[in-house]
DNA sequence: GATATATAATTAGAAAAGCTAAATATTAGA
DNA sequence: TCTAATATTTAGCTTTTCTAATTATATATC
């Protein structure tokens, strides 16, 4: 059923970046986190991976080791992170989130959650579920792609 | 009904960022079309509005009209729209697809929604019916709010 | 065991894309 | 008519990203 897988690409194509762009739109207006996009990704990653290495998170947040390498620099100067040499492998990075960086996350977390919570207050409960749906479905389809969704793609 | 409103919130937060990443990953290995997401969206706003004025695609996209400026100056240039004083109030600036810009917006259009469709091929014809509800309903719940999805935010 | 190759991270430098503030041109209103 | 508002552009800056090259460490080969 190809129509039908398309016109559910093109749906997607139009309103993902819609949604997306709320999203930063509302992270930057939150003066207390001041957390970019791909920052708050980075975080979130190593609240659930603890003591990932730098180039792990680079490839989860799509984006190249050296401007990782400048993020990190930036999140470790704000004491948000944690970055240790690994003694089993003295090339690699270990990062951990401070107690400073569980909290910002949080309360970046929060406040995004909170304004987009505003948003879909317009929906209609059934609608809600059946975002919550679509949602799971499509973490599905795109997560595991190991080559494509790295971002790191030429 | 806070918490499914939360819950939903929570997943959009993480999921339309990955599927975002797809997006620009897929963009940027095409070769032909070269187009950035916000670049591909002002075309594709053009796309079904013929003649719309510099600050309506600004809106769209959510960009300053500066930054739209600048980005259109880079369409002019590169041959994919045309730029015209409006003879009806000559303070704006009618935007139109040139032929080429029509050609390479319907063949990043097509690249990325074969990419997109290809993913979305691996879940059930179910789930795609589900994310196009869901996309339908997301498009409502954020496209409508004009102060909140300008980009203008502070 | 020495040397060559590969891998992880960083540094350096440049490019892209966005913003704010200010300038310009035009229209609408008092 | 004169003032205020609107649409776009210009100018300058900041942030974020990239590529290329460097450094340090580990692995593999001879």
């Amino acid at each position: 059923m190809q129509t039908m897988a398309d016109e559910c690409a093109c749906e997607v194509l139009e309103v993902v970046p819609l949604v997306m762009r709320a999203i930063r739109s509302e992270m930057r207006s939150h003066r207390t986190p001041e957390l970019s996009v791909p920052q708050f990704r980075a975080l979130a990653f190593l609240g659930r991976h603890e003591g990932a290495s730098l180039s792990d998170v680079a490839e989860h947040v799509g984006l190249t080791p050296p401007s990782m390498s400048k993020m990190v620099e930036g999140l470790v100067v704000r004491d948000l992170v944690v970055r240790q040499v690994s003694p089993s492998d003295r090339r690699r990075v270990t990062l951990t989130l401070t107690a400073r960086g569980k909290s910002i996350l949080e309360s970046a977390h929060q406040g995004t959650v909170a304004h987009l919570t505003e948003k879909l207050a317009a929906l209609s409960p059934e609608e809600r579920a059946t975002i919550v749906q679509a949602m799971q479905a499509l973490r599905r389809a795109f997560a595991s792609a190991k080559e494509a969704n790295t971002g790191i793609v030429r």
